[in-house]
DNA sequence: AGATAATTTGACCGATTGGTAAACATTACA
DNA sequence: TGTAATGTTTACCAATCGGTCAAATTATCT
């Protein structure tokens, strides 16, 4: 008899983790370039390299599938803005935070790519954390930025749309990746395209803020 | 015997328009959301309020009417972009460019949304127009600014990267609207937003670029 | 009005969808 | 090693998918 996804023994097995594990990565592969609707969990089994009831043995639904990668990604997306520091210089705190961003942008586009999925149709799945913990993460670093403009370390702005432009134009090199790729064209098209758009946005930012250089 | 998408006479109907017209609205709807894998022909046909093979006489496949909304938005998208002025002054020409966006984004979230999608599945249908017409545009564009750089009108900076930062930062309301609303909150979330986010935007890129004010 | 062309629909097709049942295979553990 | 729990697969289901067809309805033009 089998019964998934640990309801008796409470601890999971080996090949659980390692099958979940892959599971989620071939999710993740399918459901960030189509979409929860656009997304066949025959697509998902091919990926994974395994049959379809064997995928529905460790998730129950699609659904399920859906929810546990949107758990699990939502925790380390939002880390770089968790580490951004009160009490650090504003200046290098933007900066690193724009840096830590574009990383992400480099080595996770899917996940971003997953997230921008969930936006677009409305954010079904996730609307209650939206409400709650990243509204109450971004209030708390909102709150940061306009004691440092209170202060006068920074330019007077509104902390939230700072925050957006940060998020929206890091974002943009993981999820418009082909049409960047399309306007640089062949030769400006290479991995440098990371470190120009670095210089470019500690620049726009740093600038636009007039930020006090110590 | 019907002749669908005028093969014969050439000349549309009335008929054929007004109901071209209410099919591309409803598709809009749809593909915006779900994108073109998630979006289905039943629920296209039901948002315009006829039957499926009504639409198919209008249009052959799924595919032509992808087709026919793309073509029909990307022009108008592309028409704050053109009418960026060369002669112009650097810093109305960019504050406007910025404002225009904005004013789409508020105006036309399901087109942005319909981009957005098609973007984060690779560009399946208009990674050609991307290459071809949208590059050559970005490219004089691009252009311009770099000479207005060259003649110190403004701070040197990756013409490109401006662009994509400012296109992504405006399409962001349209396209993480949800996002944006959650995070603002109940208070906030008016469409009061869409003035505080051009405020900021037109200090962020106008004073980040040091723009020489005459 | 009558004829002809344009439009609309219900019934239907094979393929694909999310998901299930049960037989079969493998693993862990005594 | 034996056996019970865990893991895997084949065959299948009803619902939905994109799309077709022929018949019925409506608009157009003389």
């Amino acid at each position: 008899m089998a019964i998934p996804r640990a309801a008796k023994t409470q601890r999971r097995t080996r090949i659980q983790e390692e099958k979940e594990e892959i599971i989620l990565e071939a999710a993740l592969d399918v459901f960030s370039v189509n979409g929860f609707r656009g997304t066949t969990i025959d697509q998902i089994a091919e990926v994974a390299g395994m049959s379809k009831p064997n995928l529905l043995y460790y998730f129950r639904t699609k659904e399920a599938m859906h929810r546990a990668l949107i758990d699990r990604v939502l925790f380390t997306w939002l880390e770089p803005l968790r580490a951004f520091d009160a009490n650090g210089n504003p200046e290098s705190e933007i900066r690193s935070y724009i840096r830590r961003k574009l990383e992400m942008a480099r080595d996770f586009p899917r996940e971003s790519r997953l997230f921008a999925n969930e936006m677009l149709q409305g954010a079904p799945h996730v609307e209650d954390e939206l409400r709650g913990p990243l509204k109450a993460l971004v209030d708390e670093k909102a709150e940061v930025i306009r004691a440092w403009a209170t202060a006068g370390k920074i330019t007077k702005c509104d902390p939230y749309h700072l925050i957006f432009s940060i998020w929206s134009t890091t974002q943009h090199y993981a999820d418009f990746d082909v049409q960047v790729r399309a306007v640089l064209g062949q030769e400006h098209a290479g991995e440098g395209r990371f470190e120009d758009a670095a210089r470019y946005l500690e620049q726009l930012f740093v600038d636009g803020l007039r930020i006090r250089h110590n």
